[in-house]
DNA sequence: CATAACGGTATCCTTTTTGACACTATATGC
DNA sequence: GCATATAGTGTCAAAAAGGATACCGTTATG
């Protein structure tokens, strides 16, 4: 869970930034709305896109998301279960966000290792 | 510190928003950044405009922040001390990125409570 | 002499976040 | 009959982050 929720901000001018970060921080949560750009997915397409996460935080962070009004969840009444995840409207707005990040770390950040001397 | 730093980035496409995320999130440096965009700030300026955080926070925001190469330390040799932050050219290339978060922010979320079901 | 300002450290503790691993139900294919 | 795929849940433990509090040296000020 990110660190303030639903609380009142009672912070300095800066606080919408902390806001949305409370939003889309999470290991997983930046990279999860990154994929949804590009579509729907069910949740074991999630999955195998993020390797190393376990069921369980990709559950946690998907409702998470799903909490904050970012993601929609579908269920199909199916055997096996079918569980389609897509941006919401709200999700969809932070497209502009997203991509500033991540247009900042790739001009930013070297992929094998952040080297603060060149910088 | 932020959860993966100095590693190798293994992850799949949304990666560098992962990166970036590394680097802003902590409790604190998303408004300290923002601070500091407005112009260079001592120890103790940066302090009273976030009431609640304590010197040891401050004090960790800033050394990640500097070993990261966001912002610059200058110490001079004073009596009683005197330490000015300000951003280095990386920490200013954020910019666009703070205000991107911003704007949303501004934008979306509702400053006493978040309100999912009205979004 | 005592106090305050400055920019921190050191130590301890609690909360939050993340990870490992086992377990579930149902239907289909072999 | 057994394994496989799906989308999870439950429990426990470890690691990371954050917070509380006390302390430091120096100088100026009262």
């Amino acid at each position: 869970m990110p660190r303030v929720r639903h609380k009142t901000f009672d912070c300095s001018a800066g606080c919408p930034v902390e806001g949305v970060l409370n939003l889309i921080d999470g290991k997983w949560k930046g990279v999860i709305l990154y994929h949804l750009m590009s579509g729907t997915l069910r949740f074991n397409e999630i999955r195998r896109k993020l390797i190393n996460v376990t069921q369980r935080m990709l559950t946690n962070q998907l409702r998470e998301l799903e909490a904050d009004g970012l993601i929609i969840r579908k269920v199909y009444a199916e055997v096996p279960p079918k569980v389609e995840y897509s941006l919401s409207e709200r999700g969809r707005s932070l497209e502009p966000v997203i991509n500033a990040l991540k247009a900042w770390g790739d001009a930013n950040l070297a992929l094998d290792k952040i080297d603060v001397e060149a910088a």
